[in-house]
DNA sequence: ATGAAAGCGCTAACAC
DNA sequence: GTGTTAGCGCTTTCAT
């Protein structure tokens, strides 16, 4: 069908050129004259040349695929639906590299694992899903260039993330700017960094609105966000507002609002995180972030060995519906 | 921290046996005796010995990664939560077998892209998610062996599917017993061979029961289903059922008949199929199936070259909760 | 049944 | 700036 495909050797033969210059042309790494650059590059696209990447992975002792790392208690975590989405978009943007995407889990009690999995042959880039601290402290050098978080960084580990203190505030400010007064927050998992921020910029909005902070611990699951609901209603019953750190929570909230004879959003107003696919269907007011590309983003950075800076950050935008 | 990772050379010199030796008892192919089998198995775990994939793959001209392909109009079609589970599930067995993933979108209207990919180098193994008959045809007979399905098969490409018919008939039947007579079904996108023998499988049971058959179709989307929902009242208003290929359309179709005032599953019973996340958490009624094994069944098959015959079935389980 | 040796396609020293 | 050459780790004839 498609015959043999062309190699670096090809090329080379049809540029008149020798295979260190074609590779070298090729890869962008060492020097080459113009004149060679022109021709390489006419002879390869001329024969449809696509580098082996196994080949290539064999010589450079780089990987040939690409790890996205989640750390989490279990390993129940790779089946969040945001790690879906997260997967997805790295690995479309793999394959136009010649590149396969492998998924791991990193237990939260031994970030140790990650040293591991990056001295792996095999493994060309990471990227690393909501880590947390310890697990970016572990990070070896070896994987410097190569890796890239999406959530927190460090100095090693540049970060493509999401503007989640803002997120946090235009809600609770659009919750405040409605009128109301008594806005209880439903917070992420504790170990998590982002859940951090988010709860320092709930504090911030309402301490500056002169309204009462109002916590429940949370950890991104709807039957948590019901049970949270149902406590807050409990403790504080003239609440007239919640927001949670994660939709999910929220629609879990929402539910169990509505099924205690809670108006919503006339007796009480319900903003979630995130813009899950479910949160249009049943009209909540969320804040909705560009996951795609932020993965894609980080992948090609990793791909492409590219510095981007410790810090490129994605809006958090404010999706107005019903419920708030 | 790890050191140097182990090649086959160290482990045929702790077996003292030739690499070529080493090479055939690791890969399973070719003659060796007990003797030889025993000392290289014993050194190989001794010496925590992982093949290379990338010169594996270089040597047999196997590729390295394993490529998840979906049908569909858009490459929009990706970002289906049901493929994220695929792929995810997917890359978790490949990771064991350093094999990466990649994710490629098979336009529908020119299935024979599937014959490109399948050649290319670098792909070790394709999983096609919901194939059409056109882009089974196409198959090129260089894969067989190394592909597998999720969703119909074929001569050359074993299928692992749910049991599609048994899971609408299980719903349908359980509608009827409740004492629903007028059963309308919102259908699924009309080129996927799941939709036919559903919609099948719904005539006989509505047959049966000398039940109306009342069809609307669908896409599997949440705005169709609401669309659907107000089309199937307006058309039938006697309706007490509505059965929807796809939990997505079931819950739009649910809000809409919940916003119509419509009392559910009072006056109308509601159930999908799939049991998606949100499913349990608006109390739909719905069928649940095992993606993740399915997927992890297929990858395995595909990976280890294994012939596991033409068609692996999966159950279609039956998941009551408030909505019928 | 086993071993020696020739690659798979590419990169990276190293000489020129 | 360019070419020659030696591997990267594995599989696979081909002798033995």
């Amino acid at each position: 069908m498609v015959g043999k495909q062309s190699t670096l050797a090809d090329v080379a033969r049809a540029a008149g050129v020798s295979l260190a210059t074609a590779s070298r042309v090729l890869s962008g790494r060492g020097p080459a004259s113009n004149a060679a650059r022109q021709r390489v590059a006419a002879a390869a696209s001329e024969l449809h040349y696509v580098p082996h990447a196994a080949a290539r992975a064999l010589a450079t002792r780089i990987g040939t695929r690409i790890a996205v790392v989640v750390g989490g208690q279990t390993a129940h975590v790779l089946n969040d639906p945001y790690v879906g989405r997260v997967v997805t978009a790295t690995a479309e943007v793999a394959a136009a590299r010649e590149v396969g995407v492998s998924l791991h889990w990193l237990p939260l009690h031994d970030p140790a694992e990650l040293g591991r999995l990056a001295e792996h042959r095999g493994i060309g880039g990471i990227i690393l899903i909501n880590p947390t601290k310890p697990a970016l402290d572990v990070v070896p050098r070896s994987v410097r260039g190569r890796i890239a978080a999406i959530g927190i960084g460090s100095r090693d580990v540049p970060s493509f993330d999401v503007d989640n203190a803002a997120g946090t505030a235009n809600v609770v400010a659009h919750l405040v700017a409605g009128g109301r007064r008594k806005v209880a927050m439903i917070t992420g998992a504790p170990w998590l960094p982002c859940t951090e921020r988010a709860v320092a910029a709930y504090h911030r909005v309402v301490d500056a609105a002169g309204t009462p902070p109002r916590l429940v611990p949370g950890d991104f699951t709807a039957a948590r966000g019901e049970a949270a609901a149902v406590e807050i209603m409990t403790r504080w019953p003239d609440t007239d507002a919640v927001y949670a750190l994660g939709d999910l929570s929220a629609l879990g909230a929402l539910n169990a609002l509505r099924r205690a004879g809670v108006d919503v959003p006339g007796d009480v107003a319900v903003a979630g995180f995130d813009d899950i696919a479910f949160a249009a269907l049943s009209r909540l007011t969320t804040t909705t972030h560009p996951v795609e590309d932020i993965a894609a983003g980080a992948a090609t950075a990793v791909l492409d060995r590219r510095n981007p800076g410790p810090l490129t950050r994605y809006p958090s935008t404010l999706v107005l519906r019903e419920s708030a």
